[in-house]
RNA sequence: CGAGGCGUGGCGCAGUCCGGUAGCGCAUCUGCUUUGGGAGCAGAGGGUCGUCGGUUCAAAUCCGGCCGCCUCGACCA
């Protein structure tokens, strides 16, 4: 074996990060906290992005895209905006470069320094909302759904590979409304489009909610999210919806005729999901072998290794392989035979095990003269050695079959690690010990929850949605609770 | 910003404690045998050891400064 990846019971973190790199889905870069998306990540996201653009679409919005530079003032107007993205904003002072006179290297240009500083977005709430107060004066011109894919930039003190880099990949929605009613509807659909494409894509079980104030978004009303579980035990947050009111409305005066002929300002939803998903998909699924990706989404479904030694049994077993192929594809299966000579069948086979391709097909001389194929599935040990009559309708059957196993698998993994605690020390134990989602009361004041969190390092993820009212006590203060609020150590 | 770790052929590492002029695996090249789970054997090429300075007859190794990256924590999608 030449590369070997850290198993997860070993070390988890690590066991992740060698999945990624590994798998060739990412690379660190020059720049600290960025990272070179490779081929097969970006194949990845292309996937994942086409799924929710159609689910975009189908849910009536459209793609725009707006500038990377915001000037600096914006992002003042929204007071707590400003306040949760502040600090870790990237600032344009200069538009030139010259060399350095008191030594070699350039200096930016003193003579070039802006008037206004630009900065690079961190999110585009403010350029976004600037632009609709143009877009927007009657409530005939409303409601506006727009989606962008773009990326933006945090300037993180700590990154992580996909889940925290100072650059990411990402959509943000900003949607306008005549009513807070409909803003409101707008924010629940596309937190379910999210629930829906992590679920019935991913493979991967969330639980809907909504944040407390002190997690919520920066400018927001109300921010709902999806939470997943890790194999860790740890909880991520895969997707955000934010309910804006009239915020940045009001910040950027954005006003329109109502149907009562007054003014009033417009109602507004933002929403988003981020390569950070990739990260979320890697932990979910994969094994100490390597990446497990779910068929949806794999960029190639099916790989067919052909197995040959002599001149005679290329020419066999080649034609069986690409008639095979012909016949995959021809029913819509992502399929490719890896042909090369430069590599033989057993590197292959790891090559494309740590790459998660979720079905291997092999195909060598004895195969060809049997009419059958070697079939193996990424997400189960062993191999099955399968007719080549019927081939396309049983590999779709499997890749349904992957597709729902693995979904099973992890929602088997998440309810394993979710309990219900009603004693604070309880609580502590269940986090040190098993670590997971832990459902328990909380009195709702944000003190509470600060003191939980700086005791335990546990966040309350989400009050859930959907989810009956139980009254209890918080396991802290014993003051009364409506419903209990899901705990856990998160990303 | 705090704590730890690392910087040595393209990649991954050993060598540093105890100074003596650089080694292993992978990759590459050549030849033969191989090809149904990361091929084997034989041979070959490739490194001013992050950087600057100091100690010494002699520094990858000891001392000091600087730079960079990674991991863990605080902050965050």
């Amino acid at each position: 074996m030449a590369d070997v990846i850290t198993s997860r019971e070993k070390d988890y973190a690590q066991w992740y990060l060698d999945i990624v790199q590994h798998a060739k889905l990412a690379d660190y870069s020059a720049v600290r906290g960025c990272m070179v998306i490779r081929p097969n990540g970006c194949a990845l996201w292309e996937n994942m992005r086409r799924a929710l653009d159609d689910m975009f679409r189908e849910t009536g919005h459209e793609n725009a895209y707006f500038p990377l530079f915001i000037p600096q003032s914006f992002l003042a107007q929204e007071a707590e905006h400003v306040e949760g993205f502040a600090k870790e904003c990237a600032v344009v002072t200069h538009s030139r470069l010259m060399e350095n006179p008191s030594g070699d290297g350039l200096l930016p240009d003193p003579d070039s320094k802006l008037e206004e500083n630009l900065i690079v977005r961190p999110t585009s709430e403010t350029i976004v909302w600037d632009a609709y107060r143009n877009w927007i004066q009657s409530w005939r011109d409303l409601p506006i759904l727009v989606n962008q894919w773009a990326n933006v930039v945090r300037w993180e003190m700590r990154t992580r590979l996909f889940l925290r880099t100072m650059e990411f990949l990402w959509q943000e929605g900003h949607t306008a409304h005549e009513t807070k009613e409909e803003a409101i509807e707008e924010t629940l659909r596309m937190l379910e489009v999210y629930a829906t494409f992590a679920e019935e894509w991913m493979a991967m079980p969330v639980i809907r909610g909504v944040k407390t104030a002190s997690e919520r978004f920066a400018g927001a009303v109300d921010t709902y999210c999806i939470e997943a579980m890790m194999q860790d035990g740890k909880a991520l947050q895969a997707g955000t919806s934010h309910f804006l009111g009239q915020n940045f409305a009001k910040a950027f005066d954005c006003q329109f005729q109502n149907r009562e002929n007054r003014l009033e300002y417009v109602w507004a939803t933002s929403w988003g999901v981020s390569t950070r998903l990739i990260g979320a998909l890697i932990m979910t699924h994969s094994d100490d072998r390597g990446l497990i990706l779910p068929p949806r989404l794999a960029p190639t479904q099916v790989v067919i290794v052909p197995i040959f030694r002599k001149d005679e049994e290329r020419t066999v077993v080649l034609e069986a392989a690409d008639r095979i192929q012909a016949a995959l594809r021809a029913a819509g299966v992502r399929v490719k035979v890896d042909a090369r000579e430069t590599h033989r069948p057993g590197w292959k086979f790891n090559e494309y095990e740590v790459q998660g391709v979720p079905v291997r097909l092999a195909i060598g001389p004895r195969d060809v003269k049997n009419h059958k194929v070697e079939m193996a599935r990424r997400d189960k040990p062993g191999k099955e050695i399968v007719s080549q009559e019927g081939l396309p309708a049983r590999i779709g059957a499997e890749l349904e079959d992957i597709q729902q196993h693995l979904f099973d698998r992890a929602l088997e993994m998440r309810e394993a690690s979710t309990r219900c605690v009603d004693d604070y020390e309880a609580f502590k134990d269940t986090l040190d010990r098993h670590g997971g989602f832990v459902w328990a009361h909380w009195d709702g004041t944000p003190e509470t929850e600060a003191r939980i969190k700086q005791e335990t390092k546990a966040t309350i993820r989400c009050i859930p949605m959907g989810a009956d009212k139980e009254p209890g006590k918080d396991m802290l203060t014993g003051n009364p609770s409506e419903r209990r609020v899901l705990f856990a150590r998160a990303y």
